[in-house]
DNA sequence: TATGAATGAGTTTTCATTCAT
DNA sequence: AATGAATGAAAACTCATTCAT
């Protein structure tokens, strides 16, 4: 009976596209046999359940990363507190970026003009109410703890782009050709934590 | 004055990649006979100056990037002091970003395990040591101003992702697919600059 | 009354393929799921009842032109006299190349080299002695108005080729890239009408 | 200099089609590979010179025709009187018949709803007004011979496409199951001839 | 018996790269 | 040195056919 949270093909091409993707592939220049083969499926079995090899990827993306950020979500209320929660929220997504997470890729790809991005800003402005993204995450967190009057529209998107910027700025480090081997990331991460926190506050509480 | 270390071929080619990127081009699927056509030169010619197609696109955004930098670089020390050399700095990166800025692009490209991303890391880890790159621009604005000894490696760094990392910020609102309509960009712009600023002189002239 | 020889199944492909081919299809891309599709019948089902899918749509091709030559034969036979019948049988074809009939079609799948015109010819070589097709209809409408020992071999199959022709000349003009809109089709077939009436007269009664 | 004649690529393609037709191939299942294997060029060659595989055909199978039809036409005009030149005509064409040309299959394609069918149509449609096709090799010597306003245009589109149907009915004789062997190819053709040429006589002169 | 999900061989098409001119 | 015609390897995608249910 466990068919059905598992509809097997479509999940499968997800999974495969996953696992391609930490294994170091390059998202925009991966093959449906690539795909199909790592998926463990027949190359036109993958053309009856989606339209063509973007539709693959960005659907992947798409519900990796709506799976992570309902995980994400879900344990940051086991915590009491604006702080606390962003904590938990900024452990669960920093270890994301350090094992290569889709959240990560997702922004990029959003940005960088391909077919896959164009499928990915389709599938994110007609997700159902219930779906909860990268945004979202931050969006249920400062009105929770806050109180849905307490701030501005505009100081809301600042704070939940500045948050999402963080992870960025941190997943960056990885690659920086500037070699970061000297810095701690315990450091870092408390620097930017302390940031982020305290800029809530400021905003939404003062 | 020797300027024939660049050559109109080669330039020919890095300014047709940054025109097409401009003009809304994925950088991964852009072809050679694109690039060529919009430079003005034969195919072949492309490949007595180029090894081959990641080349082209690696070095395009790396030089490309590299001249922005020394104009931003040099444009902030008509300022004085941190902040004003920051505000400038900001000011001139933000401009860059609303143009589809190669820097923008660069930092991507760094992250996504593309051949062309590989070939940026090559040419990054080894260029001369009077290119200046995002990092140093930041780098050595902030030794400039604070004096060498003055900071930690850890909070430098710290700094230098903080501050790029809001460019990135300010980036991704024109691609969220949450509207930012309602968000005016001088007042996210404002609190960007607010939080890069104060946050550079609590942990460097403190 | 044992109709099993053609059980519903069969009968569902031909005319599934029949339709299609009236809706504009093109016989030679027809797919099988298109087929069993418009049939209402799963796809493995229609391999149960042909070997492929060149079987499927020559059969069809065949079958639905025995039925309508048979019915233009019977139709003929009210009428009295040659010239009637002939009249008879001339307006029969007339719409039914008006309707995209298969008896033009079928002419045409016959010397396209493909596939599917192998099998008609197959099928048609050994069709059972009381299948009447195209041929047959004026080869029988002859014999019974002339006598069977009134003509020639030459002269039949010059007569029978010979009619025939007018049917695709008229289907031609619906196709034709020259513009026929000023020539009405009464006219035209008034002509030809004409033209094949005396020539048998004169071969046969002569 | 005779490379002015033969632009060497597209030629090339033409004639493999052509080749391959007359080889019995079906030329709504040729494939891009049998074509260039048997025009001696790479796969991708062909696509330097065609938009895809059906513009290859269509092509190939327009400028045959018109080859032929401008010899047909030329070669007519060594003949005097509508009745010799008629003769030379239908006996060109019944050769071209009987060696496969493509004026017969060119006749077939249009009428078969298939892509090849459609890309034909619009090269029929937009042809320079000094080429010559099948239908204007009868128009022309009509109208040389007796004249422009000695017929109705419903009369002349009757010849033109009678005159055509009975080319057609003389190449299903080939391919009629009802086999034809006892019936010599020689009469067959005098009684098209006498038929056709006396239509036009009479249309026309009387 | 009937099905349609699954397959992979086979097709079209693209494009980085070469090389004769 | 410069070119762009030619190439063919590699990719996306299709669909006839099979077979487990």
């Amino acid at each position: 009976m466990n068919k059905t949270e598992c509809p097997s093909k479509e999940q499968a091409i997800y999974n495969a596209v996953i696992t391609l993707f930490k294994e170091g592939a390059d998202l925009s220049n991966l093959t449906v046999s690539q795909i199909t083969a790592k998926a463990g499926i027949g190359k036109g079995t993958a053309y009856d359940y989606f339209s063509d090899k973007e539709e693959m990827i960005a659907k992947a993306l798409f519900f990796n990363t709506a799976a992570f950020c309902k995980e994400v979500y879900l344990s940051s209320k086991e915590e009491q507190g604006f702080r606390n929660r962003m904590m938990r929220i900024l452990l669960y997504m920093e270890n994301a970026v350090g094992e290569s997470s889709c959240i990560f890729r997702l922004v990029h790809i959003l940005t960088d003009n391909s077919t896959i991005g164009k499928r990915l800003k389709e599938l994110m402005e007609s997700k159902p109410a219930d779906t909860i993204m990268v945004e979202d995450v931050m969006r249920l967190t400062i009105t929770e703890e806050f109180g849905e009057q307490s701030v501005s529209n505009e100081k809301m998107l600042y704070l939940i782009n500045s948050s999402i910027s963080r992870i960025l700025c941190y997943g960056m480090s990885f690659s920086n050709p500037y070699n970061l081997e000297n810095c701690r990331n315990e450091e870092m991460r408390r620097l930017v934590c302390q940031s982020i926190c305290r800029e809530a506050e400021e905003l939404l509480a003062g």
